[in-house]
RNA sequence: GCCCUAGUAGCUCAGUGGAAGAGCAACAGCCUCCUAAGCUGUAGGUCACAGGUUCGAAUCCUGUCUAGGGCGCCA
């Protein structure tokens, strides 16, 4: 708990100390007291609305209840200025400030740990995102699912979750027949046969490309080999080359996977046998029309599902309810999905299924991601995955850029429609709000240079005692808000609220950095003082920057 | 038809029981001074609509409207 967190706790502490004293409610009426920071600086540093809350017990008005209070409060215990009592009946709380400068040594001492907490108890947690079957470019939507995906696991990890992130590859079943026939035809077609496509195929430059790769390095060798042996080379080497790309594409953007789980290594184990007689065993599956059901019904979902269809193969679900088993086995307590927007009505029958299975539902954590809508020139550019036209994660590394791309993915809840201004996220300008981070980051920098050639040195134990201005107190409140942050984001599964929290205190230094000098020869103590105020502020800075995987660069 | 998600400033979106917010765009100012990709100020809102619960609702409940998505023995 840092200096902020316990001045909060004191303050709590008195006012139920007060309310008790002023025989306003016993000690067990009392509510837990939520103590917020008003986000107008007029209703002060804190505030509560606990006489609001009392007003239906104690039956009297709140701002008279909010009176007893005060009048009962101790000031002496909590640094307090004053307090006043505004709107409906909040009390509103007016520090002495100058305790936050303890926070500066904390943070410039705690370095790259500065945001961490214990939140999690080192639960073990897998996150499973992207996903993406391998038959081709990775999408907006995935880019989408990725930037989230890894931003929510760093989040996690400094909340204290012990994280693991997860690829499940979809290399068994139809699609991958798919793409080993569209490898097929694109070989054939680079060796001027007139071959079609087939008609759910891969019409993707990346297939067209493998279709040249071979021909060049095969030749005629694999025109007359036979059928079978011939689609598995194919097959085999298709799902090779875009395992490949993939990997790479995602490690550029900064995602590095713990595990790449295979769907075929659940049929090659006997997995999902396994798991069919698990789930018959506990009678949770019926047969009817030649077909294996599973009675999802049973928990929640609306109508049952197949599982084994009646020509004997699985249903994609089959599999992937062996997958969540195993991923259970593997001791994880906690198992979060991050999914694209059309596996939406898909979540009801896992849920059912990890029931099924003997697990508590809430174990169980889906997040979906919305659907991107891509605009350039103030026009939505349409896409078409049949004819391989999309816009890949690729295309957007290149064009817009690592930082702007996983900015802006990372600046949106992720539950909602986005709409993704190309034009906006390549300017290199003010209206993109990525810099706007990046340049309070190279600002600080360049404050280090200034002090270097000045002569000042860094002292990490300098006499903080000249840090008082009201904007550097709105600094170090901003910047002792970062590990609940970190926590509330793990929490809500919500890195937005990273990105949120970069602006704001962003814009507080910004904000500081326009009204004070830090480098100063006139005066010695007061530079020194800021210099290691300044350190913390780049390291909140920097740590709230790599949780999303946009860089800190030195220089703009 | 059923289910999910959304509807908040001109635009893009936060906020999800407690005092209506940010960025951009608009308008007016601020560089002899550590980076003006910045700062300061002004203006801009029946929080889709109608009921209900509550001391108090953008937030919770019900209904309606609008937009998007999902409802397969596809993945």
């Amino acid at each position: 708990m840092n200096i902020v967190e316990q001045m909060k706790e004191r303050i709590k502490e008195e006012v139920a100390q007060a309310a008790e004293k002023a025989g306003i409610v016993s000690k067990e009426e009392l509510p837990v007291i939520i103590l917020e920071t008003p986000k107008e600086k007029e209703h002060g540093d804190f505030a509560t609305n606990l006489a609001m809350q009392l007003a239906g017990v104690a039956k009297k008005a709140p701002r008279l209840i909010a009176e007893d209070i005060t009048s009962n409060f101790d000031k002496s215990k909590a640094s307090i200025e004053k307090m006043e009592i505004a709107g409906p009946g909040f009390i509103n709380f007016f520090l002495d400030n100058s305790y936050l400068r303890d926070l500066i040594p904390s943070i410039v001492n705690e370095g790259k740990t500065y945001g961490k907490t214990n939140y999690g108890g080192q639960e073990k947690v897998q996150v499973e995102f992207v996903s993406a079957n391998p038959t081709g470019n990775l999408h907006l939507g995935h880019a989408r699912g990725a930037a989230v995906g890894d931003s929510l696991c760093n989040i996690l990890t400094m909340a204290g979750y012990d994280v693991t992130r997860e690829y499940y590859i979809n290399d068994a079943g139809n699609q991958i027949s798919n793409l080993a026939l569209s490898v097929e035809a694109r070989y054939l077609q680079a060796l001027g046969v007139d071959a079609d496509m087939p008609e759910d195929g891969y019409h993707g430059a990346d297939v067209q490309q493998f279709g040249k790769e071979l021909a060049e390095k095969h030749g005629e060798q694999y025109v007359d080999v036979e059928k079978e042996e011939r689609l598995a080379f194919f097959r085999e080497y298709g799902l090779k080359r875009e395992m490949e790309k993939l990997k790479q594409d995602l490690l550029d953007f900064g995602v590095d996977f713990d595990v790449w789980f295979s769907e075929t290594s659940l049929y090659e184990d006997g997995k999902i046998e396994e798991t069919l007689q698990l789930l018959e065993e506990s009678q949770e599956v019926y047969k009817e029309d030649g077909a294996i059901w599973f009675k999802s019904t049973n928990y929640g979902d609306d109508k049952d599902r197949v599982l084994v269809k009646s020509d004997g193969t699985y249903t994609y679900l089959t599999p992937d309810i062996a997958y969540h088993k195993n991923k259970f086995e593997r001791g994880f307590k906690k198992v979060i999905n991050i999914w694209g927007a059309d596996h939406h009505g898909y979540i009801p029958r896992m849920r059912a299924a990890v029931q099924a299975l003997g697990y508590n539902k809430e174990q169980l954590e889906t997040q979906i991601i919305q659907m991107v809508n891509l605009y350039e020139n103030g026009e939505k550019v349409k896409m078409s995955k049949r004819t391989g036209k999309a816009v890949t994660l690729r295309d957007l590394m290149e064009e817009v850029g690592i930082d702007a791309t996983r900015y802006f993915f990372a600046m949106r809840s992720a539950d909602t429609h986005l709409d993704f201004d190309l034009d906006l996220a390549k300017s290199q300008s003010n209206e993109n709000p990525v810099y706007y981070v990046q340049y309070a980051h190279a600002r600080l920098c360049s404050i280090f240079r200034q002090a270097e050639e000045k002569g000042f040195a860094f002292e990490p134990e300098a006499d903080l005692s000249a840090v008082a201005t009201e904007k550097e107190y709105d600094l170090l409140k901003k910047m002792g808000e970062f590990p609940e942050i970190v926590a509330l984001a793990a929490e809500k599964y919500a890195p937005h609220r990273i990105t949120n929290y970069l602006h704001e205190l962003s814009s507080a230094f910004h904000s500081f950095y326009n009204a004070e000098r830090v480098v100063d020869s006139e005066d010695e103590r007061k530079t020194k003082a800021r210099l290691v105020l300044v350190k913390a502020v780049q390291t909140t800075l920097q740590n709230g920057m790599r949780l999303i995987g946009v860089s800190a660069p030195e220089k703009m």
